[in-house]
DNA sequence: TTGAAAGCGCTAACAA
DNA sequence: TTGTTAGCGCTTTCAA
């Protein structure tokens, strides 16, 4: 910028005022300006401007996500970016592995890049150590799962009534015997899913029967091997409720194996890729991780905006996508 | 810093030695400042420690992608996340959506953000706009498709190799009219995919059919209303050849909306998630993603730890994934 | 409308 | 081992 200012014979205030597109600039010195920049190949340098700057304000964000590599991850930080777009907001994204030390890790580094604000799909479940950052301005939002002992928005689903859909749907179908197979138990998504099958039964008049609950399925192939045990057993479920997409996907792989995905039930909590085009085509209970995310940066924009209003909960709807495997009739 | 240095009783510089694990700080004084810094939930400011600097590191990278939303993508990302985290070097990420003024855009702002390199998935064919941050330092790493008029690495995927590949296999299955579709005949990958088809039906003896082609296709929508028209026409294709993944998706859809399925066959270039569960499970030119975006980590951060040999273009084999739907034997 | 001087939070260079 | 001073690139404040 110094440079800049000796090539065009100004002073470092009018180029600052002319990078900047301050009003009160003369027109002629403007365009002088323009073309020593443009001649320097001038790079602005935010971050020092930031320092100076009273609103302190970086246009950046930082997003902490399950697993940059897995869809859901990937769509809510696509929701994301497209709010942040439309605001010249860049987006530092990182992913936490479902290990806290790893998520406190992550947000401290974004904070020391001095990001304006955070989304957090958390992984741990205490969430204190950003208490003293909020109140310094850092403005955080959650998805997916609730903030833990720290006031802030999030932007959930309500996993226990999208469970209990599920597992209605299939008793609709004539099954008594339903199978399910969850991810770890310290998820409180998995929780609510597990509740909500349980309501289901209980409304059904059932009660859960411990032989057919499989909890801490993290991969689809530890699903696929709990699916097969499940189903080895003496008085098999005719349906499985499969609480997440990579525990439907290891599924579908042991009643493929089993041949009886046409004679076993099945219903799964989030989209899978391509569910149509299997057959039969399997019926979920859809998310809309990329309406999450847009919700979240949203939110996260109107409080760096100044609102002040209570922070609270958003629920994002969910939908019962219909297909064909969740169909398959009991007797 | 300066209410650490305050309430710990030293000077600001010891802080600093403390904050940054300077050796030759006595044990007293680092504790005390330790406590200092805790009791007042310090955080260090990155960006003003790197405008003082002399290396002027940010352990900040910019990584440019298609489209975050898609596996692709994602997959990238995720490969050099894993590379940048055992560095402690944070990961700016965005879309740039098949536009080259979008890619020149978020290049910008991340180089404004004094990023210390950029991974690059291009849009654009013409990449001078980069020259003078190079020259500045900034290190550049292309991905899937090469630099134009810039010299910079690139890991790149051999696309007429694979291409050529995928149609010679094809013909092995006794097929003579194999239907091509493609995306965009701008990328320099279709260009290439479509020369391996054309080689492949040369070394056969037989020419391109123009009536067997088409370009252009952005969307599976649009993939799968080409593969219909191709299928409808008097004398269609045995046997399709699908450039990408969202194309093949496409394909699938067609052939299953005609019940051809089992007749036509077909492979695809690039993973599809979940081929392996469709019937017939689809054969198809794998990539990797995750290793590609890994070595392009690793190519960048060798760059920035002063390797300064020439440039160059380095290739990540691709996998003939044989799986049923490129097996469907002709007459 | 333009510019000079001070200072954002931090570290380099040097001195004690 | 510790501290002092200057200055990174920029914007603020205030004066011209």
């Amino acid at each position: 910028m110094k440079d800049v200012a000796a090539l065009s014979g100004v002073s470092l205030k009018t180029v600052s005022r002319v990078v900047n597109r301050e009003p009160g600039v003369s027109a002629e010195l403007m365009s002088k300006v323009q073309r020593a920049a443009d001649q320097l190949d001038y790079r602005h340098n935010l971050a020092a401007s930031n320092l100076r700057r009273t609103d302190r304000k970086t246009a950046t964000i930082g997003l902490l996500l399950e697993d940059l590599g897995n869809p859901f991850s990937a769509a809510v930080l696509r929701g994301v970016e497209e709010v942040a777009r439309a605001r010249d907001v860049e987006v530092l994204a990182g992913s936490v592995d479902a290990d806290p030390r790893r998520e406190r890790e992550l947000a401290g580094a974004f904070i020391a890049r001095r990001v304006d604000g955070l989304v957090v799909m958390p992984s741990g479940n205490d969430h204190s150590y950003l208490l003293n950052d909020v109140r310094a301005g850092v403005q955080v939002v959650f998805v997916d799962r609730p903030p833990v002992h720290l006031e802030a928005d999030a932007v959930l689903v309500d996993n226990t009534a999208g469970a209990r859909d599920a597992v209605t749907h299939l008793l609709s179908f004539g099954h008594r015997r339903i199978g399910f197979l969850g991810d770890r138990i310290t998820l409180p998504t998995a929780v609510d899913r597990f509740a909500g099958y349980r309501r289901a039964l209980e409304a059904a008049g059932l009660s859960v029967d411990p032989d057919l609950v499989v909890h801490d399925l993290s991969t689809d192939d530890a699903s696929r091997e709990a699916a097969l045990a499940l189903l080895a057993q003496a008085d098999p479920p005719t349906a499985l409720f499969t609480a997440q997409n990579l525990i439907t996907v290891g599924a579908v792989r042991a009643l493929r194996q089993l041949d009886r995905h046409h004679q076993v039930a099945m219903v799964g909590f989030d989209e899978v890729p391509l569910a149509d085009l299997l057959e039969p085509a399997i019926t979920v209970i859809a998310q809309h991780p990329s309406a999450i995310g847009q919700l979240a940066a949203e939110l996260l924009f109107s409080r760096l905006d100044g609102d002040t209003s209570p922070r609270r909960r958003h629920l994002v709807p969910y939908t019962v996508i219909v297909r064909g495997s969740g169909e398959i009739r009991h007797g």
